[in-house]
DNA sequence: TTGCTCAACTTGTAGGGACAAGCTGATGGA
DNA sequence: TCCATCAGCTTGTCCCTACAAGTTGAGCAA
Protein backbone atom coordinates (compact mmCIF):
# COMPACT_ATOMS: atom_id res chain seq x y z
CA UNK A 1 0.00 0.00 0.00
CA UNK A 2 0.94 3.24 -0.76
CA UNK A 3 1.77 5.63 2.16
CA UNK A 4 -0.46 8.90 0.76
CA UNK A 5 -4.24 8.27 2.16
CA UNK A 6 -6.15 7.77 -0.57
CA UNK A 7 -8.12 10.81 -1.63
CA UNK A 8 -4.73 12.55 -1.92
CA UNK A 9 -3.53 9.45 -4.37
CA UNK A 10 -6.94 9.96 -6.21
CA UNK A 11 -6.20 13.75 -6.78
CA UNK A 12 -2.23 13.63 -7.65
CA UNK A 13 -3.91 10.54 -10.50
CA UNK A 14 -6.65 13.13 -12.16
CA UNK A 15 -4.33 16.18 -11.52
CA UNK A 16 -1.47 14.21 -13.48
CA UNK A 17 -3.77 13.32 -16.28
CA UNK A 18 -4.83 17.24 -16.69
CA UNK A 19 -1.69 18.22 -16.65
CA UNK A 20 -0.43 16.01 -19.13
CA UNK A 21 -3.67 17.07 -21.31
CA UNK A 22 -6.25 13.77 -20.80
CA UNK A 23 -7.86 16.02 -19.66
CA UNK A 24 -8.04 19.46 -21.41
CA UNK A 25 -9.38 22.32 -20.31
CA UNK A 26 -13.13 22.51 -20.84
CA UNK A 27 -13.70 18.86 -20.83
CA UNK A 28 -15.34 17.06 -18.30
CA UNK A 29 -13.91 14.71 -15.76
CA UNK A 30 -15.76 11.31 -15.58
CA UNK A 31 -18.76 11.50 -12.66
CA UNK A 32 -17.73 10.47 -8.93
CA UNK A 33 -19.75 7.11 -9.16
CA UNK A 34 -17.45 6.38 -12.33
CA UNK A 35 -14.19 7.65 -10.86
CA UNK A 36 -15.28 5.29 -7.42
CA UNK A 37 -15.46 2.67 -9.26
CA UNK A 38 -12.20 2.93 -11.16
CA UNK A 39 -10.35 3.86 -7.84
CA UNK A 40 -11.96 1.39 -5.35
CA UNK A 41 -12.90 4.14 -2.89
CA UNK A 42 -16.20 5.23 -1.29
CA UNK A 43 -17.62 8.01 -3.25
CA UNK A 44 -17.00 10.19 0.13
CA UNK A 45 -13.10 9.65 -0.98
CA UNK A 46 -13.45 9.96 -4.42
CA UNK A 47 -15.03 13.60 -3.48
CA UNK A 48 -12.26 14.44 -0.77
CA UNK A 49 -9.67 14.06 -4.14
CA UNK A 50 -12.20 15.96 -6.35
CA UNK A 51 -12.14 19.22 -3.84
CA UNK A 52 -8.71 19.39 -3.46
CA UNK A 53 -8.14 19.89 -7.59
CA UNK A 54 -11.14 22.13 -6.96
CA UNK A 55 -9.49 24.31 -3.99
CA UNK A 56 -6.47 24.53 -6.10
CA UNK A 57 -8.10 25.89 -8.58
CA UNK A 58 -7.90 23.50 -11.33
CA UNK A 59 -11.39 22.32 -11.99
CA UNK A 60 -14.72 23.06 -10.84
CA UNK A 61 -18.08 21.78 -9.95
CA UNK A 62 -21.62 22.18 -10.87
CA UNK A 63 -24.42 20.37 -9.68
CA UNK A 64 -26.28 18.31 -12.32
CA UNK A 65 -23.35 18.84 -14.27
CA UNK A 66 -20.05 16.86 -13.57
CA UNK A 67 -16.13 18.44 -12.83
CA UNK A 68 -15.05 20.68 -15.53
CA UNK A 69 -11.61 21.46 -16.33
CA UNK A 70 -11.07 25.07 -15.70
CA UNK A 71 -9.43 27.18 -18.45
CA UNK A 72 -7.35 30.72 -18.34
CA UNK A 73 -7.45 33.28 -20.78
CA UNK A 74 -5.87 35.73 -18.91
CA UNK A 75 -6.04 39.56 -19.06
CA UNK A 76 -2.68 41.72 -18.60
CA UNK A 77 -3.04 44.97 -17.44
CA UNK A 78 -0.10 46.95 -18.07
CA UNK A 79 -0.09 49.43 -14.93
CA UNK A 80 2.37 51.52 -15.80
CA UNK A 81 1.02 52.98 -18.56
CA UNK A 82 -2.82 52.38 -17.43
CA UNK A 83 -3.31 56.01 -16.72
CA UNK A 84 -0.83 58.33 -18.32
CA UNK A 85 0.47 61.10 -16.46
CA UNK A 86 1.27 63.76 -18.99
CA UNK A 87 -1.70 63.42 -21.14
CA UNK A 88 -4.83 62.52 -19.23
CA UNK A 89 -7.09 60.47 -21.71
CA UNK A 90 -10.71 61.12 -22.15
CA UNK A 91 -13.34 58.50 -21.47
CA UNK A 92 -11.70 56.11 -18.46
CA UNK A 93 -8.89 53.98 -18.92
CA UNK A 94 -10.45 50.84 -18.52
CA UNK A 95 -12.65 50.55 -21.19
CA UNK A 96 -9.74 52.21 -23.59
CA UNK A 97 -7.90 49.21 -22.73
CA UNK A 98 -10.40 46.38 -22.99
CA UNK A 99 -11.82 47.87 -25.96
CA UNK A 100 -7.84 48.22 -27.05
CA UNK A 101 -7.70 44.88 -26.58
CA UNK A 102 -10.81 43.81 -29.03
CA UNK A 103 -13.56 43.00 -26.50
CA UNK A 104 -16.53 44.32 -24.89
CA UNK A 105 -16.29 46.66 -21.47
CA UNK A 106 -19.32 47.23 -19.46
CA UNK A 107 -19.39 48.41 -16.14
CA UNK A 108 -22.33 49.53 -13.14
CA UNK A 109 -21.40 52.42 -11.34
CA UNK A 110 -22.31 53.84 -7.46
CA UNK A 111 -21.11 57.27 -5.33
CA UNK A 112 -21.59 57.47 -1.90
CA UNK A 113 -20.28 60.37 0.74
CA UNK A 114 -19.01 57.98 3.78
CA UNK A 115 -16.66 58.37 6.92
CA UNK A 116 -13.32 56.88 5.67
CA UNK A 117 -12.35 53.64 6.52
CA UNK A 118 -8.95 52.98 8.34
CA UNK A 119 -7.01 51.29 5.89
CA UNK A 120 -8.38 53.91 3.27
CA UNK A 121 -7.33 56.97 5.45
CA UNK A 122 -3.76 55.76 6.29
CA UNK A 123 -3.00 56.15 2.32
CA UNK A 124 -5.04 59.57 1.56
CA UNK A 125 -3.21 60.66 4.84
CA UNK A 126 -6.84 62.21 6.76
CA UNK A 127 -8.46 61.19 10.08
CA UNK A 128 -9.49 57.79 10.15
CA UNK A 129 -13.53 58.47 9.93
CA UNK A 130 -13.34 61.93 7.98
CA UNK A 131 -15.37 62.71 5.20
CA UNK A 132 -14.56 60.75 1.68
CA UNK A 133 -16.40 60.19 -1.31
CA UNK A 134 -16.51 56.40 -2.68
CA UNK A 135 -16.74 56.05 -6.40
CA UNK A 136 -17.79 52.19 -6.65
CA UNK A 137 -17.91 50.32 -10.36
CA UNK A 138 -18.61 46.69 -11.14
CA UNK A 139 -16.48 45.86 -14.47
CA UNK A 140 -17.46 42.89 -16.85
CA UNK A 141 -15.48 42.60 -19.86
CA UNK A 142 -17.49 39.87 -22.66
CA UNK A 143 -20.21 40.33 -19.59
CA UNK A 144 -17.79 38.68 -17.43
CA UNK A 145 -17.75 39.84 -13.97
CA UNK A 146 -13.56 41.02 -13.98
CA UNK A 147 -13.24 43.46 -11.59
CA UNK A 148 -15.08 45.71 -9.04
CA UNK A 149 -13.22 49.05 -8.38
CA UNK A 150 -13.63 51.26 -5.32
CA UNK A 151 -12.13 54.88 -5.50
CA UNK A 152 -11.93 57.10 -2.49
CA UNK A 153 -11.27 60.39 -2.30
CA UNK A 154 -10.41 62.60 0.52
CA UNK A 155 -13.82 65.66 1.70
CA UNK A 156 -11.46 68.32 0.92
CA UNK A 157 -10.80 67.63 -2.52
CA UNK A 158 -14.87 67.95 -3.57
CA UNK A 159 -14.55 71.72 -2.58
CA UNK A 160 -12.24 71.85 -5.64
CA UNK A 161 -14.19 69.57 -7.52
CA UNK A 162 -17.84 68.85 -6.41
CA UNK A 163 -18.69 66.54 -9.68
CA UNK A 164 -16.80 63.90 -7.73
CA UNK A 165 -19.74 63.58 -5.04
CA UNK A 166 -22.74 63.89 -7.83
CA UNK A 167 -24.04 60.56 -8.90
CA UNK A 168 -23.50 59.58 -12.51
CA UNK A 169 -20.18 58.90 -14.45
CA UNK A 170 -17.97 61.89 -15.38
CA UNK A 171 -17.83 61.19 -18.89
CA UNK A 172 -14.29 62.80 -19.90
CA UNK A 173 -12.73 60.91 -17.07
CA UNK A 174 -12.08 61.82 -13.35
CA UNK A 175 -8.36 62.24 -14.20
CA UNK A 176 -9.09 64.65 -16.94
CA UNK A 177 -11.90 66.18 -15.22
CA UNK A 178 -9.10 66.59 -12.09
CA UNK A 179 -6.50 68.13 -14.36
CA UNK A 180 -9.21 70.86 -15.80
CA UNK A 181 -9.44 71.91 -11.98
CA UNK A 182 -5.93 72.63 -11.72
CA UNK A 183 -5.28 69.12 -9.95
CA UNK A 184 -2.94 67.06 -11.79
CA UNK A 185 -1.57 63.67 -10.50
CA UNK A 186 2.28 63.50 -10.89
CA UNK A 187 2.64 60.06 -9.71
CA UNK A 188 1.03 56.83 -8.07
CA UNK A 189 1.88 54.35 -5.28
CA UNK A 190 0.90 51.29 -6.09
CA UNK A 191 0.04 47.83 -3.49
CA UNK A 192 -0.31 44.80 -5.02
CA UNK A 193 -1.80 41.82 -2.60
CA UNK A 194 -3.50 38.65 -2.88
CA UNK A 195 -5.83 36.20 -0.91
CA UNK A 196 -8.89 34.24 -1.30
CA UNK A 197 -11.70 35.88 -2.10
CA UNK A 198 -14.46 37.01 0.89
CA UNK A 199 -17.70 35.32 0.41
CA UNK A 200 -19.11 38.75 -0.46
CA UNK A 201 -16.39 39.08 -3.23
CA UNK A 202 -17.12 35.27 -4.33
CA UNK A 203 -20.18 36.60 -5.20
CA UNK A 204 -19.39 39.85 -6.53
CA UNK A 205 -17.01 38.49 -9.00
CA UNK A 206 -19.34 35.12 -9.69
CA UNK A 207 -15.55 32.31 -8.67
CA UNK A 208 -15.83 29.59 -6.79
CA UNK A 209 -13.36 27.83 -4.47
CA UNK A 210 -9.77 27.97 -5.51
CA UNK A 211 -10.11 31.04 -7.32
CA UNK A 212 -7.58 33.76 -5.18
CA UNK A 213 -8.49 38.21 -5.95
CA UNK A 214 -5.73 40.11 -6.85
CA UNK A 215 -6.09 43.42 -4.82
CA UNK A 216 -5.02 46.47 -6.42
CA UNK A 217 -4.70 49.76 -4.65
CA UNK A 218 -3.62 52.56 -6.11
CA UNK A 219 -3.02 56.10 -4.48
CA UNK A 220 -2.61 59.31 -6.31
CA UNK A 221 -0.25 61.82 -5.67
CA UNK A 222 -0.82 65.24 -6.63
CA UNK A 223 2.34 68.24 -5.89
CA UNK A 224 1.68 68.30 -2.32
CA UNK A 225 -0.73 65.03 -1.06
CA UNK A 226 -2.87 61.93 -2.01
CA UNK A 227 -6.03 62.65 -3.56
CA UNK A 228 -7.38 59.79 -3.82
CA UNK A 229 -7.24 55.41 -3.48
CA UNK A 230 -8.20 53.01 -5.58
CA UNK A 231 -8.68 49.62 -4.79
CA UNK A 232 -9.35 47.35 -7.19
CA UNK A 233 -10.52 43.65 -6.90
CA UNK A 234 -10.03 41.20 -9.52
CA UNK A 235 -10.17 37.70 -10.35
CA UNK A 236 -6.61 36.50 -10.02
CA UNK A 237 -7.62 33.29 -12.53
CA UNK A 238 -8.06 36.18 -15.53
CA UNK A 239 -5.83 39.22 -14.60
CA UNK A 240 -1.89 39.57 -15.09
CA UNK A 241 -0.38 43.05 -13.95
CA UNK A 242 2.58 44.63 -15.93
CA UNK A 243 4.86 47.52 -14.89
CA UNK A 244 8.09 48.58 -16.83
CA UNK A 245 10.60 50.40 -14.59
CA UNK A 246 13.53 52.34 -16.35
CA UNK A 247 13.80 52.39 -20.10
CA UNK A 248 12.19 50.03 -22.25
CA UNK A 249 10.93 52.10 -24.71
CA UNK A 250 8.92 50.02 -26.13
CA UNK A 251 11.17 47.01 -26.17
CA UNK A 252 7.64 44.77 -25.12
CA UNK A 253 5.15 46.09 -27.99
CA UNK A 254 4.61 42.50 -28.28
CA UNK A 255 3.61 41.27 -25.43
CA UNK B 1 -35.20 27.10 8.71
CA UNK B 2 -32.71 29.18 6.90
CA UNK B 3 -32.13 28.26 3.23
CA UNK B 4 -28.37 28.28 3.59
CA UNK B 5 -27.30 25.01 4.05
CA UNK B 6 -26.23 24.26 7.56
CA UNK B 7 -22.81 23.69 7.11
CA UNK B 8 -22.47 27.18 5.58
CA UNK B 9 -24.17 28.40 8.77
CA UNK B 10 -21.80 27.20 10.97
CA UNK B 11 -18.90 28.74 8.40
CA UNK B 12 -20.69 32.23 8.85
CA UNK B 13 -21.36 31.91 12.58
CA UNK B 14 -17.56 31.10 12.95
CA UNK B 15 -16.27 33.98 10.27
CA UNK B 16 -18.32 36.37 11.98
CA UNK B 17 -17.11 35.48 15.10
CA UNK B 18 -13.25 35.75 13.93
CA UNK B 19 -14.26 39.03 11.98
CA UNK B 20 -15.44 40.50 14.91
CA UNK B 21 -12.66 39.47 17.26
CA UNK B 22 -14.20 36.67 19.70
CA UNK B 23 -11.50 34.67 18.07
CA UNK B 24 -8.47 37.19 17.56
CA UNK B 25 -5.24 35.73 15.47
CA UNK B 26 -3.41 33.13 17.36
CA UNK B 27 -6.67 31.90 18.99
CA UNK B 28 -7.59 27.98 19.34
CA UNK B 29 -11.49 27.32 17.99
CA UNK B 30 -13.64 24.88 20.06
CA UNK B 31 -13.19 21.35 18.94
CA UNK B 32 -15.23 19.64 16.09
CA UNK B 33 -17.10 17.75 19.05
CA UNK B 34 -18.12 21.21 20.67
CA UNK B 35 -19.05 23.01 17.72
CA UNK B 36 -20.77 19.77 16.54
CA UNK B 37 -23.26 20.06 20.26
CA UNK B 38 -23.70 24.18 19.35
CA UNK B 39 -24.66 23.83 16.08
CA UNK B 40 -26.73 20.66 16.57
CA UNK B 41 -24.84 18.92 13.85
CA UNK B 42 -22.92 16.38 12.49
CA UNK B 43 -19.11 16.09 13.17
CA UNK B 44 -18.83 16.02 9.36
CA UNK B 45 -21.13 18.80 8.77
CA UNK B 46 -19.22 20.74 10.92
CA UNK B 47 -15.46 19.85 9.82
CA UNK B 48 -17.41 20.98 6.27
CA UNK B 49 -18.23 24.49 7.06
CA UNK B 50 -14.64 24.81 9.16
CA UNK B 51 -13.30 23.44 5.49
CA UNK B 52 -14.58 26.64 4.25
CA UNK B 53 -12.80 28.62 6.22
CA UNK B 54 -9.64 26.98 5.93
CA UNK B 55 -10.01 27.58 2.15
CA UNK B 56 -10.81 31.16 2.58
CA UNK B 57 -7.55 31.16 4.47
CA UNK B 58 -9.06 32.47 7.65
CA UNK B 59 -8.16 29.30 9.77
CA UNK B 60 -5.86 26.42 9.68
CA UNK B 61 -5.95 23.04 11.58
CA UNK B 62 -3.27 20.80 12.90
CA UNK B 63 -4.04 16.81 14.15
CA UNK B 64 -4.18 16.94 17.42
CA UNK B 65 -4.31 19.98 17.95
CA UNK B 66 -7.37 22.20 16.86
CA UNK B 67 -7.91 25.05 14.50
CA UNK B 68 -6.74 28.32 14.89
CA UNK B 69 -7.03 31.67 13.69
CA UNK B 70 -4.40 32.71 10.80
CA UNK B 71 -2.71 35.61 11.37
CA UNK B 72 -0.64 37.68 9.36
CA UNK B 73 2.05 39.70 9.03
CA UNK B 74 3.38 41.21 5.90
CA UNK B 75 6.08 42.17 4.39
CA UNK B 76 6.03 44.80 1.66
CA UNK B 77 8.82 44.71 -0.94
CA UNK B 78 9.04 47.71 -3.16
CA UNK B 79 9.49 46.78 -6.54
CA UNK B 80 10.91 50.06 -7.78
CA UNK B 81 13.64 50.67 -5.72
CA UNK B 82 14.39 46.26 -5.55
CA UNK B 83 16.61 46.52 -7.75
CA UNK B 84 18.34 50.62 -8.12
CA UNK B 85 19.75 50.59 -11.87
CA UNK B 86 21.97 53.51 -11.27
CA UNK B 87 23.53 51.96 -7.85
CA UNK B 88 23.81 48.83 -8.15
CA UNK B 89 24.48 47.71 -4.90
CA UNK B 90 27.06 45.41 -3.72
CA UNK B 91 25.14 42.05 -2.19
CA UNK B 92 22.12 40.64 -3.11
CA UNK B 93 18.70 42.93 -3.02
CA UNK B 94 16.54 40.61 -0.88
CA UNK B 95 19.41 40.42 1.89
CA UNK B 96 19.54 44.04 2.37
CA UNK B 97 16.15 44.36 2.05
CA UNK B 98 15.10 42.00 4.68
CA UNK B 99 18.05 43.08 7.20
CA UNK B 100 17.34 46.68 6.67
CA UNK B 101 13.36 45.59 8.23
CA UNK B 102 14.93 44.32 10.98
CA UNK B 103 14.78 40.49 10.21
CA UNK B 104 16.79 38.00 9.67
CA UNK B 105 17.58 36.33 5.84
CA UNK B 106 18.57 33.12 5.26
CA UNK B 107 18.84 31.62 2.13
CA UNK B 108 19.22 28.08 0.00
CA UNK B 109 21.48 28.13 -3.16
CA UNK B 110 21.52 25.65 -6.72
CA UNK B 111 22.98 26.56 -10.25
CA UNK B 112 21.84 24.41 -13.37
CA UNK B 113 22.49 24.71 -16.86
CA UNK B 114 19.08 23.53 -18.63
CA UNK B 115 17.19 23.74 -21.99
CA UNK B 116 15.08 26.91 -21.29
CA UNK B 117 11.57 26.01 -20.91
CA UNK B 118 8.99 28.04 -23.32
CA UNK B 119 7.54 30.55 -21.22
CA UNK B 120 11.23 31.51 -19.99
CA UNK B 121 11.95 31.48 -23.90
CA UNK B 122 9.46 33.70 -24.55
CA UNK B 123 10.46 36.38 -22.01
CA UNK B 124 14.48 36.47 -22.79
CA UNK B 125 13.75 36.05 -26.74
CA UNK B 126 15.50 33.00 -27.51
CA UNK B 127 14.37 29.60 -29.20
CA UNK B 128 12.32 27.35 -26.70
CA UNK B 129 15.02 24.77 -25.75
CA UNK B 130 17.97 26.89 -26.19
CA UNK B 131 20.94 26.50 -23.39
CA UNK B 132 20.03 28.30 -20.10
CA UNK B 133 21.17 29.06 -16.73
CA UNK B 134 19.18 28.39 -13.95
CA UNK B 135 20.19 30.03 -10.67
CA UNK B 136 17.59 29.03 -8.08
CA UNK B 137 17.47 29.84 -4.05
CA UNK B 138 14.96 28.98 -1.77
CA UNK B 139 14.59 32.27 1.01
CA UNK B 140 13.93 32.25 4.39
CA UNK B 141 12.86 35.53 6.97
CA UNK B 142 13.65 34.31 10.44
CA UNK B 143 13.65 31.20 9.38
CA UNK B 144 10.21 31.08 8.13
CA UNK B 145 9.91 30.15 4.22
CA UNK B 146 9.60 33.37 2.48
CA UNK B 147 9.99 32.47 -1.15
CA UNK B 148 11.61 30.24 -3.76
CA UNK B 149 13.42 32.10 -6.58
CA UNK B 150 14.54 30.99 -10.02
CA UNK B 151 16.83 33.04 -12.56
CA UNK B 152 17.16 31.96 -15.99
CA UNK B 153 20.12 33.94 -17.49
CA UNK B 154 20.47 33.55 -21.88
CA UNK B 155 23.29 30.78 -22.24
CA UNK B 156 25.08 33.64 -24.87
CA UNK B 157 25.35 35.32 -21.84
CA UNK B 158 27.53 33.28 -20.10
CA UNK B 159 30.30 33.82 -22.64
CA UNK B 160 30.68 37.33 -21.56
CA UNK B 161 29.95 36.80 -17.35
CA UNK B 162 30.98 33.15 -16.93
CA UNK B 163 30.66 33.02 -13.26
CA UNK B 164 27.26 33.20 -13.67
CA UNK B 165 27.42 29.44 -14.67
CA UNK B 166 29.55 28.04 -11.92
CA UNK B 167 27.86 27.07 -8.69
CA UNK B 168 28.72 29.14 -5.72
CA UNK B 169 26.88 32.39 -4.63
CA UNK B 170 28.43 35.65 -6.44
CA UNK B 171 29.44 37.63 -3.08
CA UNK B 172 29.22 40.93 -4.88
CA UNK B 173 25.66 40.07 -6.35
CA UNK B 174 25.12 39.15 -9.88
CA UNK B 175 23.45 43.10 -10.51
CA UNK B 176 26.95 44.02 -9.83
CA UNK B 177 29.27 41.44 -11.31
CA UNK B 178 27.02 41.61 -14.64
CA UNK B 179 27.43 45.64 -14.19
CA UNK B 180 31.08 45.17 -14.11
CA UNK B 181 31.17 42.96 -17.56
CA UNK B 182 29.75 45.68 -19.69
CA UNK B 183 26.37 44.14 -18.89
CA UNK B 184 24.07 46.92 -17.18
CA UNK B 185 20.19 46.66 -17.06
CA UNK B 186 18.80 49.62 -18.09
CA UNK B 187 15.22 48.75 -17.52
CA UNK B 188 12.74 45.95 -16.34
CA UNK B 189 9.47 43.97 -17.12
CA UNK B 190 7.35 42.48 -14.29
CA UNK B 191 4.06 40.49 -14.22
CA UNK B 192 2.38 39.56 -11.45
CA UNK B 193 -0.39 37.38 -11.02
CA UNK B 194 -1.84 34.80 -8.53
CA UNK B 195 -2.95 31.26 -8.02
CA UNK B 196 -3.03 28.56 -6.00
CA UNK B 197 0.17 26.71 -5.02
CA UNK B 198 1.08 23.21 -6.88
CA UNK B 199 1.46 20.52 -4.16
CA UNK B 200 5.13 20.93 -4.85
CA UNK B 201 4.70 24.85 -4.17
CA UNK B 202 3.11 24.14 -0.86
CA UNK B 203 5.11 21.85 0.36
CA UNK B 204 8.32 24.31 -0.50
CA UNK B 205 6.61 27.65 0.96
CA UNK B 206 4.98 25.48 3.72
CA UNK B 207 1.70 26.55 3.26
CA UNK B 208 -1.73 24.52 3.56
CA UNK B 209 -4.90 24.97 1.90
CA UNK B 210 -6.68 28.51 1.64
CA UNK B 211 -3.19 30.09 0.92
CA UNK B 212 -2.51 31.87 -2.47
CA UNK B 213 0.59 32.40 -3.99
CA UNK B 214 2.04 35.51 -5.52
CA UNK B 215 4.21 35.46 -8.72
CA UNK B 216 6.31 37.76 -9.69
CA UNK B 217 7.71 37.63 -12.59
CA UNK B 218 11.01 40.21 -13.84
CA UNK B 219 12.82 40.45 -17.39
CA UNK B 220 15.68 42.34 -17.06
CA UNK B 221 16.75 44.40 -20.12
CA UNK B 222 20.34 45.64 -21.20
CA UNK B 223 20.53 48.01 -23.67
CA UNK B 224 20.30 45.80 -26.75
CA UNK B 225 17.75 42.68 -25.48
CA UNK B 226 16.91 40.67 -21.85
CA UNK B 227 19.60 39.60 -20.14
CA UNK B 228 17.77 37.35 -17.52
CA UNK B 229 14.55 36.67 -16.40
CA UNK B 230 13.92 36.13 -12.34
CA UNK B 231 10.40 34.36 -11.17
CA UNK B 232 9.85 34.64 -7.50
CA UNK B 233 7.39 32.63 -5.85
CA UNK B 234 5.79 34.33 -2.31
CA UNK B 235 3.61 33.08 0.16
CA UNK B 236 0.36 35.20 -1.19
CA UNK B 237 -0.34 35.60 2.69
CA UNK B 238 2.72 37.03 4.19
CA UNK B 239 4.38 39.55 1.42
CA UNK B 240 3.04 42.48 -1.01
CA UNK B 241 4.29 44.42 -3.60
CA UNK B 242 4.88 47.84 -3.85
CA UNK B 243 5.68 50.22 -7.25
CA UNK B 244 6.02 53.81 -7.19
CA UNK B 245 4.99 55.64 -10.87
CA UNK B 246 6.40 58.84 -11.46
CA UNK B 247 7.69 61.67 -8.80
CA UNK B 248 6.76 60.82 -5.66
CA UNK B 249 10.16 62.10 -4.06
CA UNK B 250 10.27 60.42 -0.99
CA UNK B 251 6.51 60.78 -0.27
CA UNK B 252 5.80 57.76 1.15
CA UNK B 253 8.59 57.46 3.45
CA UNK B 254 6.55 55.86 6.06
CA UNK B 255 5.14 53.19 4.78
C1' DT C 1 -42.57 20.58 -35.62
C1' DT C 2 -43.10 22.22 -31.13
C1' DG C 3 -43.40 21.94 -26.39
C1' DC C 4 -44.09 19.47 -22.15
C1' DT C 5 -43.21 15.76 -18.84
C1' DC C 6 -40.41 12.60 -16.77
C1' DA C 7 -36.77 9.21 -16.08
C1' DA C 8 -32.08 8.91 -15.41
C1' DC C 9 -28.18 10.84 -14.79
C1' DT C 10 -25.20 14.32 -12.24
C1' DT C 11 -23.45 16.70 -7.68
C1' DG C 12 -24.95 18.69 -2.94
C1' DT C 13 -26.21 18.04 1.80
C1' DA C 14 -26.62 15.51 6.07
C1' DG C 15 -26.40 11.95 8.96
C1' DG C 16 -24.21 7.65 11.01
C1' DG C 17 -20.01 4.72 12.38
C1' DA C 18 -15.09 3.13 13.06
C1' DC C 19 -10.35 3.46 13.64
C1' DA C 20 -5.66 5.94 12.81
C1' DA C 21 -2.57 9.41 14.17
C1' DG C 22 -0.82 13.51 16.52
C1' DC C 23 -0.44 16.27 20.85
C1' DT C 24 -0.44 17.18 25.95
C1' DG C 25 -0.42 16.71 30.61
C1' DA C 26 -0.72 13.56 34.49
C1' DT C 27 1.38 9.80 36.65
C1' DG C 28 4.44 7.11 37.62
C1' DG C 29 9.31 4.89 38.42
C1' DA C 30 14.29 5.57 38.27
C1' DT D 1 14.77 15.84 39.50
C1' DC D 2 14.24 13.65 35.27
C1' DC D 3 12.33 10.88 31.88
C1' DA D 4 9.29 7.37 29.93
C1' DT D 5 4.60 5.90 29.52
C1' DC D 6 -0.06 6.34 28.80
C1' DA D 7 -4.87 8.09 29.05
C1' DG D 8 -7.57 11.30 26.96
C1' DC D 9 -8.06 14.80 24.17
C1' DT D 10 -7.65 16.56 19.29
C1' DT D 11 -8.14 16.08 13.94
C1' DG D 12 -7.45 12.74 9.78
C1' DT D 13 -9.13 9.10 6.92
C1' DC D 14 -12.57 6.03 5.21
C1' DC D 15 -16.65 3.73 4.91
C1' DC D 16 -21.90 3.46 4.67
C1' DT D 17 -26.69 5.34 3.84
C1' DA D 18 -30.37 8.52 2.34
C1' DC D 19 -32.46 12.11 0.10
C1' DA D 20 -32.42 16.92 -2.22
C1' DA D 21 -31.57 19.48 -6.22
C1' DG D 22 -29.83 20.66 -10.85
C1' DT D 23 -29.33 19.06 -15.87
C1' DT D 24 -30.23 16.54 -19.92
C1' DG D 25 -32.31 13.98 -23.39
C1' DA D 26 -35.83 10.65 -24.73
C1' DG D 27 -40.35 10.30 -25.85
C1' DC D 28 -45.01 11.45 -26.01
C1' DA D 29 -48.90 14.75 -26.96
C1' DA D 30 -50.67 18.66 -29.29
Amino acid sequence: MNKQPKYRQVADALRREIDNGAYPPGARLPSESELSARFAASRNTVRSGLNLLVTEGLISSSQGLGYEVRSHEVFKLNASRFENLSFPQNGDAYSTDVTNAGRRPHQTFRVEMLPAPEEIAAWLKVEAGAKAVLRFCHRYVDDVPWSTQATYYPGWLVEQAPRLAEPGDIAEGTTRYLADHGISQIGYFDEIATRMPTPEEARLLEIGAGVPVLLWTRTGYSDEKPIRCTITTFRGDLNRMNYEIGDLAGRNEDL
